[in-house]
DNA sequence: CGAGCTGTTAACAT
DNA sequence: AATGTTAACAGCTC
């Protein structure tokens, strides 16, 4: 699933189900998804605490146990289910968090991307991830005095410059997509050729999409079954990503590869720059 | 059957 | 240092 608003919608929907609860204990199926810690360490230190909080930075999903931090990145194709204990293991469950209460949290994930970090809480703000992460489309540091210097110094696709966590956090494939979209401009154009009045509409239409976005539950594509009864709606407003006619002027919509990711954009609306 | 594709990230080579 | 390529893995489509 996820970017930004699928996470964003995960958190949501975990929190109302299993916040305030317990672990009695966890079962770690693939061991090296556990990527700080052994997994006796791992195990240890999370049983028997009480999820306190749930919250988000970037792609990051972080469950607030106590002292301590879990810190999940669903990578492609993460996610959450809730079960009763007796229900039967499903070849892609990985993790799996038993609650005091009888009822577990189970991490699915058919190509095991996923990763786990646990932190002490007060080692957060050095935890490399999260410190070496841009701000979000949201955040107030995220403004054209930050980006636009940023975007100037690097003759990367522009594309490319919008997938790096690094300079802005939260937008994956399918969101770069629409948002370059929306600002008239071509994936390809070398990110030192934006105007600052370009780098206006990207912070714009970054907030514009990903808020409604995250109002529809999220993209969902390829995922078939829905996680926690999430079924994103999001894929109803795509303007350009897997579709085949522009909605503005209606020329074919290019399908192209960019940093090795599938590309699509209008030929007409967003014109290469020279 | 194989080849190529898929919502991500980081290690590696150049 | 910056940028491009590949691997981690499984399943689906052609």
């Amino acid at each position: 699933m996820p970017e930004l608003p699928e996470v964003e919608t995960v958190r949501r929907s975990l929190k109302r189900l299993v916040g305030g609860k317990t672990i009695r204990d966890v079962d770690v199926f693939v061991p090296k998804m556990v990527r700080n810690l052994d997994v006796s360490k791992f195990r240890q230190h999370i049983e028997n605490k009480t999820i306190i909080d749930i919250s988000r930075i970037g792609k990051y999903l972080l469950f607030h146990l106590e002292d301590w931090i879990l810190v999940s990145h669903l990578r492609m194709e993460g996610r959450y289910f809730i079960k009763h204990l007796d229900e039967a293991k499903d070849k892609h469950e990985h993790l799996i968090f038993y609650f005091t209460d009888g009822t577990t949290m189970r991490y699915h994930d058919t190509r095991k991307f996923g990763t786990f970090d646990l932190i002490k809480q007060e080692n957060l703000s050095s935890f490399e991830p999260v410190q070496k992460m841009g701000p979000e489309p949201f955040d107030q540091e995220m403004t054209v005095d930050y980006l636009y210097p940023i975007l100037k110094r690097k003759t990367i696709a522009i594309k490319s410059a919008l997938l790096d966590q690094h300079i802005i956090a939260g937008l994956g494939n399918i969101y770069v997509n629409e948002v370059l979209f929306l600002c008239g401009l071509h994936p390809e154009t070398p990110s030192h050729k934006c105007r600052k009045k370009d780098v206006k509409n990207i912070i714009k239409y970054s907030q514009e999409v990903l808020e409604e976005a995250i109002k529809r539950g999220g993209t969902t594509i390829r995922s078939y079954t829905s996680s926690l009864g999430v079924t994103g709606r999001f894929q109803q407003q795509l303007k350009v990503h897997t579709k085949e006619v522009c909605p503005t002027c209606e020329s074919p919509i290019e399908k192209i590869k960019v940093g090795g990711r599938g590309t699509y954009y209008c030929k007409k609306c967003q014109k290469k720059r020279y």
